[in-house]
DNA sequence: TATGAATGAGAATTCATTCAT
DNA sequence: GATGAATGAATTCTCATTCAT
């Protein structure tokens, strides 16, 4: 659970406030730009949110597209690194896919700038992303969890088989995120607060209940549920 | 005295090129916003693209904030008019949910530009959107749909029960919506093109599979599935 | 007292509803052009005020700098008129002089849009109104009128000799014009309401003691002049 | 983080060249406004006649609001310093106030811009001078110096009682302001041309005999007062 | 490493005026 | 007489970026 350093370094040992300089940057940048967007997002409001002199973002990061994509990597870095963390091989199969959709839900929630990053990203079409060079490699441990937690799950019969691990992170990601990224669209045309706590913990039960009723062999599926449900409000049989 | 006001007025029937070049004007607009995004999209542009000169847009609409309102308030009205058309009730319910399935995912991969302004509003945390007087009786017809449908499917034994109509939409616009809208990125961090038409196929079934396997009861799902597989590669028993 | 005509006619008797809009653009844009200025004025609200159509304006007027001109003229009209109202001719010389002071004070008070016009004509270096056929004219009598009445007070021995009727007459208004069209800077820099009532009528005595004092004969004045005159130029002993 | 307020810092000296620009807008804006007036002038323009980049002006002063405010500071700073070098009190009563009119006229002849600002702002209701958070506390001298003239003159039994400094000066500012600021529209509608040089020295003789009249006692005024008062309040003997 | 000053290109918006009927 | 639609040229203000030290 190493955080991944957020630039390469050079040959000589940057100072402290290098450092510091480049770390204030970074995270007034991914402020500025989650809260507005990249073509909104200005230079000169991130220069006075780290309390440094906007020619020192250029020279740290060369131009806005540039630090748009640190902000990107050092975000990506952060959730890949938390999911690292979560030892889901010490876990059942069942119980290690139900804490991969919580912790995906939970972090979404505590990370908004992440959702709105992402976001700001695809309307540029990955312009920047897709020039990484680091971002590729991050995530082939992700898919490589993945992919071993579906064979546990298979072995024992109790996973489906042929669920493709990309299109299944894909899907819980999907319910989080979507909901939590358009919840302002969203509870204007349904005129609901999406963001109550009941509701929310509603959506985790919701999002829950959906992958683990696909990812499961049909049969066995009321047997597989906690004694103690989450949700209380959800009386099952 | 200048016509700001978006919606039509009663006394005098506008003329047609009134009504060609606020719909030129729409158009182009929706484009703009939806390959820009709000604060990269350009009045300027727009303009060009609608062939008309810039004033009139100020004219017709009154300024940017409202100009992207009329469009976002056009496209909700257009997928909504679509879901009208699939009369679900003609169809037995799983058929049904899944027709709305794939009407949702078709219709999010025809109209990229709605996924693209839906972010963009949501970025700017609804700003826009909220100041729609129009767009929240525009949904009441979809959730009161799906709440038929459901309790139809309650009422035949084939559905759970407890399934909120709100909650199931948002899931199955989420599995299209985020796939499709952060294509770009997760293209590039799974190094796969999630576009290729195999993919799309596959990502349509399994987002059915998941929601139809949480929506129905689970014995009898095999059962239910339609004798002609929609994806002829996936074989199943 | 007659009301001078704000626009010359022409052969063919104009309908009611012709001077109807007429009227009503001549209100509206003096109303626009005494709150905004020239410059700030905008044709589009004064069609607006009017309650007539924007072209209509430059039908009856041809542009912007003509129907200021119209309002000028129109303006200089009615003061001109109200004061041939007065018949001074009728009192005493110097009752008629305090007479002239008040009317002037109480017409400025009643008449901002009249304090107003004239500072944005004057900001424009009277461009518009130096094009004026009428003006001239129109303010004879005003100098006549008072030139009637000085002679009249030098003939009875109270008003003393060699004082300019154009001298005095701009006296009486600088007086009051310069208290009111100023009053906004004047308040706040001399930190009072200048607009309150008994500032009001305190500053009609005042103007009125000072412009009295100066025309009626006075026996002590020359004495209180230096030696020295006060201009050079003027022979000295 | 850029700034804004048109006040010197007291932290870092600032660099010549700053106050060079500064200066140099300040400057031109100077012009710019009194010629054309507020809503007149030209930000281009004023860049222009400053030589600097346009952006610069915005970089210093803000807007154009926050521009001419720092103009009318600026002109009303220097008129009032200029009047500070007076030394009235070493002069003999009269002799001081009529220093006071020679000077208050030959500045506005020699300052036309601060008519023109004056005229300009008063136009807008004194929306940006009630901003000022320097204006009152640079009056509060200029009415202290006038009432110590006073009240030496009265002493000496030379002034009148009850004369009041700040309307005392209205009035001296009045005949000047008036005659010069709205010289245009009168020379147009007097038919003469009150510029010569010839009108300049009579129009002085004339406010000072009519100021001083006013100002010194005099026995026989009181005497011409009509029996009914205007103003009940005041009582007359 | 750090910074205050400066800028060219372009952003939204406004305005008086005219077209076509 | 009257009007809704349309426009070219400005206008204020903004922005990422660079200069000079």
């Amino acid at each position: 659970m190493e955080p991944i350093a957020p630039a390469s370094r050079t040959a000589a040992p940057p100072s402290r406030d290098t450092d510091r300089s480049k770390a204030a940057i970074l995270g007034a940048a991914c402020d500025e730009f989650s809260e507005y967007g990249f073509a909104g997002g200005r230079v000169d409001r991130i220069a006075e949110r780290a309390g440094v002199n906007k020619r020192l973002i250029y020279y740290y990061f060369g131009n806005k597209d540039a630090l748009f994509l640190a902000v990107l990597e050092s975000t990506y870095a952060d959730i890949r690194a938390a999911e690292q963390g979560l030892h889901l091989d010490l876990l059942e199969p069942v119980e290690a896919l139900r804490r991969l959709i919580t912790f995906t839900w939970r972090y979404f929630l505590a990370h908004p700038e992440f959702l709105s990053l992402l976001n700001s990203e695809n309307l540029m079409r990955a312009r920047n992303l897709s020039k990484s060079l680091r971002i590729r490699e991050m995530h082939s441990p992700l898919v490589q969890m993945l992919d071993t937690l579906l064979a546990r799950g298979r072995a024992q019969g109790i996973f489906r088989d042929g669920v493709d691990p990309v299109q299944l992170y894909i899907s819980i990601a999907s319910l989080g995120f979507f909901y939590l990224a358009n919840n302002h669209t969203l509870s204007v045309i349904f005129g609901r607060d999406l963001r109550a706590p009941d509701a929310l913990e509603e959506r985790l039960d919701h999002m829950t209940d959906l992958v683990v009723s696909y990812a499961t062999n049909r049969l066995d599926l009321a047997a597989l549920r906690p004694v103690t449900a989450r949700n209380p409000r959800a009386e099952r049989p």
